[in-house]
DNA sequence: TTATAAAGGCGACATCGTCGCATTACTTAG
DNA sequence: CTAAGTAATGCGACGATGTCGCCTTTATAA
């Protein structure tokens, strides 16, 4: 299972550079130039994932986010920082702060998804 | 808008109830006795997180999960403790884990929801 | 240039959560 | 106790989301 170079491969991970922020599937379709159907684009979207290129955000809204992975724990597969949902932009972006916790004996955690929700600094 | 003591209410908030996790409607309407409409239980649930009686986390498969407010902050905006959700017997619980973070200047954070996967100790 | 298989287009599908509208039933005033 | 007012429910429908199968297209290497 070889990647290959394909254009639409990089019109999306363009996009995502150029943004610097979490996207959705549909945010991207529109941002983009060319037209790509959206069952690629997410196909698209997972492959990076599972080369981890980027990861994937979960906000409060039920969607799925795509960010890239900068400075990603790679070792371990977790991206384990806070993400940031304003409300009024839309925008989701990485936090550098990270995700501390706890949890009780026997429990073993696979995947971390945080999000906060509320205004960012542009927007208040 | 005054609240009124119905069936599927009662029913509702006793299947919480004796359940101790948060659980989604779908898995609400298998274990409830009587046949009550997804929308309404839908429309209860999200009458009690209005009231504070219940919170509401989204997992990474995108769902809507209700719990029990429990020790929740008091002025039920926040919910800033972690939930588990075992991807073997699919059930999610709140973790006694408080979430601390820290925040640009310049943000505000209106609601938390952090969800961490794996396995729980009874499935591991 | 050609064979191979990864990637894309298209349609379909299941799920999820919400909404509008007509009907039911809880509450309370009388 | 009865009846009016309105909260709650059932039902159907809808849009959004994410995935899958199947066939076609195309990138890549022999
Ligand atoms: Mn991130
Ligand atoms: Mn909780
Ligand atoms: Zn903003
Ligand atoms: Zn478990």
């Amino acid at each position: 299972m070889k990647r290959r170079n394909t254009p639409t491969k990089e019109a999306v991970l363009n996009i995502l550079t150029e943004s610097g922020k979490a996207m959705s599937q549909d945010a991207i379709e529109r941002k983009i130039a060319i037209d790509i159907n959206r069952a690629t684009i997410y196909r698209v979207l997972n492959r990076f994932c599972d080369d981890g290129v980027l990861h994937k955000v979960v906000a409060e809204d039920g969607k799925q986010y795509f960010a890239l992975c900068n400075g990603c724990d790679e070792t371990h597969q977790k991206h384990q920082h806070f993400h940031f949902k304003c409300k009024v932009c839309e925008t989701i972006e990485c936090l550098p702060s990270e995700v501390n916790f706890s949890i009780p004996e026997g429990y073993l955690v696979e995947n971390v998804n945080c999000v906060l929700t509320g205004v960012c600094d542009t927007c208040s």
